[in-house]
This record gives C-alpha cells, sequence and structure tokens, in this order.
DNA sequence: TAAATAGTGTCTATAAGACAATATTAA
DNA sequence: TTAATATTGTCTTATAGACACTATTTA
C-alpha cells in the first residue's frame, strides 16, 4: 500500500501495549514476575505485568516506566522480546503488545506498583496457562534468556552487584537446567577479557574455601561464547 | 497500571504499520529493497517498504502480504526485528512501526506492487539518508542479518534454489566484509550436519572445475557456528 | 581430624586457521 | 599447455570437557 496517503480506513484504531517477561533466579528456580488479574477478561489469572502505552511516550520508555512500577527498582537490563499482534489475542478490542525481556537479581518483593493485584514470583516450571497470549510470550522470554546467556555476560544481570563463580555457575545451571563442571566453568568464566572484575574480596557464605568476589566488568559479548550443545540425534 | 480497566484515555489510538528490510545479495553488494516516496512527508525520498496493518489481519501476517506485494515472491525467510515506537517518528500521527527482516535470492526485478513509487535494489553501502527511522531500521536489519550468518542456515536463503560452495561463501564474504579461505570454508559447511543436500549435479558457472549442486538442508541451526571472530583490542 | 567448597593443572578430543597438494574443467 | 576454480589433506593452535589434585575454610 502507498505510504502516505492516509484514509481512515488505513489506520484502524489500535492499542498499543507493553508486556514484560521479568525473570529472576531464586530458590534454586527460574522465576517470573506475574500479576493476578482484577477485571475481566481472564479475571483472577495470572498475566505478565504491563501496560498500555501513553500518547507522549515511546514505546521502549513504556516498558522502563512499567518496570520500574512493578518491580520498584530501576537499571535493569531490558531488551525487546517481540511484537504480539494476532487480531483476537484481547477479546474487546485490537490490541498489539510489544513485549520485553527483564533480567532482574533476587528482588527482596515485588512492589504491587499502582496495581492493586497480587504481583508474584512463579518458577517458570510451575507456570500454568496465562491470561491472553501471555504463555507463549513467556515461553519465548524464557528461551530468549538461555540463548542470551550463550554469548552475552547477561548471567551476572541474575546476580548480585557482588557474586562469586559459583554463583554464576548456579544461574547458568538452574535457567538451562543442566549441570556444569564447576573446575571448567571457573576457567571458562575467569578467561573472558572483560567479563568479571575481581573486587580483592572474598565470601565464604557458601561454606567451604571462601570464594573471589566479583563485579560484573564491561565485556558486551562473551567471546568464545559459553555454548550449551545442541541434543545430537545418534 | 492496571490491566482491564479500560477508559479513553488508556488506549489513544495508534497506528500500526510494518516495514521491511529486504536483503539480497547481488552484483557483489549486500543490497537493500528501496521504494522512493511519492506523497509527502519525505516525499522523493528512499524508503522501506510497508504499510498499515489491517484490522482482520494479524501483523504478521500484514508483513507477509506486503513482502508479496513489493517481491512477488512468496516463501521468503522473514521474521521479526523489532519494534519501533518514538513519538514523533511520523510526523503526522502516532505510528508504531514492527520491522521485518527478510532475505531473498538475487530476485530479478522489485516489483513495484500496489505501489506506484519506484522500487529498487540499493547496496546498502550506498544508502544515504532514509524517511522517518528508516535508516536505523535498515542498520538493525543489516547486523542482524550479519548475525543470523553465523549460526543459522540462512545464508542460503541468499542463493538460488541450487549453488554451490563457492556461491555460498561469497554471500558470507559480501554481507560480513571479509575474505574467506575457500578451503576451510568448504570443509566447514559440508561437515556442518543437514545444511547442504548434494543434488548430485554440477555446474562450471564459476569457471574453472566444475562445483557440485548443493540445495539447502534442513538444519535450522548451524552448529558449530561459524564465527566472526571479534576485532581483538591489542 | 573430616567435610565442603574454591581453584589449578593435565590430558584428550574437536575444531579453526594456514596452507600444500591434487583434481577437473575451459581457453 | 596454462589458467582458473574445486576439493582433499596436513599441520598447528585454541578450546571444551573430563577429571586428578591442591588450597582454604568450618565443624
Amino acid at each position: 500500500m502507498l505510504r502516505g496517503v492516509y484514509s481512515p480506513s488505513d489506520f484502524p484504531p489500535f492499542a498499543v501495549t507493553v508486556d514484560l517477561v521479568v525473570l529472576t533466579v531464586r530458590a534454586d528456580a527460574l522465576c517470573a514476575l506475574l500479576v493476578r488479574r482484577g477485571e475481566a477478561p481472564f479475571r483472577g489469572r495470572w498475566a505478565l505485568p504491563g501496560g498500555f502505552v501513553q500518547v507522549a511516550e515511546s514505546v521502549d520508555d513504556a516498558a522502563v516506566r512499567e518496570l520500574g512500577e512493578e518491580t520498584g527498582v530501576s537499571g535493569l537490563h531490558l531488551e525487546q522480546l517481540g511484537t504480539y499482534g494476532e487480531p483476537r489475542r484481547d477479546p474487546r478490542m485490537r490490541v498489539v503488545s510489544v513485549a520485553y525481556l527483564a533480567l532482574a537479581p533476587d528482588l527482596p518483593v515485588p512492589v504491587a506498583g499502582t496495581d492493586a493485584a497480587a504481583a508474584s514470583w512463579v518458577p517458570v516450571s510451575e507456570v500454568g496457562s496465562l491470561a491472553f497470549d501471555h504463555a507463549r510470550i513467556l515461553e519465548d522470554g524464557v528461551e530468549r534468556a538461555r540463548a542470551k546467556l550463550e554469548y552475552t555476560p547477561l548471567g551476572a544481570e541474575f546476580c548480585p552487584a557482588e557474586f562469586t563463580v559459583a554463583e554464576l555457575r548456579r544461574v547458568y545451571e538452574i535457567v538451562w537446567g543442566v549441570s556444569l563442571d564447576a573446575r571448567n566453568f571457573h576457567r571458562k568464566v575467569t578467561g573472558v577479557e572483560g567479563l568479571l572484575v575481581p573486587t580483592g574480596e572474598s565470601t565464604a557464605r557458601d561454606g567451604g574455601r571462601p570464594a573471589a568476589l566479583y563485579r560484573r566488568g564491561s565485556a558486551a559479548v562473551l567471546y568464545p561464547p559459553l555454548v550449551r550443545a545442541p541434543v545430537q540425534s545418534p
């Protein structure tokens, strides 16, 4: 269709929302931040946090705003996940939703924000059906997070500001659902340039010999990557 | 904001469009499909092809439809690239655009489609400023395509149905802007399970010893990947 | 002391990169 | 024949994965 010729039928009114897949690692499980809906449709059902994009703000800004409202924290990693635009995904009207993925450390407790509905961290393995197409969006977010750990330093986003190699390894083990050799993992991550910055401190919070504490480094990519080998068909 | 409470101020009307980054490799260059705008704003300026999402179709379907209209071809690889939603990206009204990346073989000539404006393949290195925020979208699309070649078999999408290893290698060289060792590349791609299916035929269209012809295999990922080593800081 | 976790070293297999050598065609 | 491109093989180096071993703490 010709761009530039505008007639009312060209732009049927859409509502645009943002939905957030906020993931954290807590209690040995990958958890998503969910809210319980207080209104129809899907009243009482779990859903992803989110809301309408306002006229004066960009879609990305709306995501940042909603994330702050839901978690009470700013500065978390936030990236676009995808846009979901099936005609009947919201039974009431045509809503196009831009989904975002956020990775968070183990935050004390979800803040209900301006929303009166309950918010909770739910292990992704225990998430049943969700409102709208949110189950699909959550799945896509989890898969994106898993892939991101391979070639970016984002695993550290799940950790507190200072963390040990073992804590980072547990993030990988929980998100990927595998177990990793502690010794090879240690050699690998401490060998990647710019990934970890030693603080000089150490902690014995995991028991045993105290472990060195690190902060996130400035590396934007993890090279060579930490690959999950695909399942081989024998 | 509470999902489920709808009031007019909650959903200011947005228009939703799709924009297409359609890339091909031709004449030793990575080229993008661009259209020249026939109307204000940005009249006479190059822009990405695209158009409005209709009420009854999904956003993804709108992208497929527009791609067919612009190229006259269906079945091309098409994936979401990202959503661009700055408030003033279109000077006339609030438009949120969902961008898609399509990879195409060297199609004979762009079809103007239902659009009267001229369409053309333009080498991405020669693209100047574009209408709206399309230069940024194109950049993102090119970078996505470059990254995709590393760990997916999508390089073959730029090739005709039957192609030689050298033709596939030239795709990588042109898209990445590097030169690759023909012998190592050959060993690599013929060694990846499910990437290339030999047709049994061969061709001498490149001169010299005839090369075996292959079709795309069924592999969805390229493992191990064909990595571009990042530039090392010495 | 034992138990637990942290960290280093060593070996092997795989794969990437450099590049020699051979193969098969056209001019 | 020479020139051009295709394909195979060989060597070196980097890295992943398995796992022995040492180090440092608490109980």
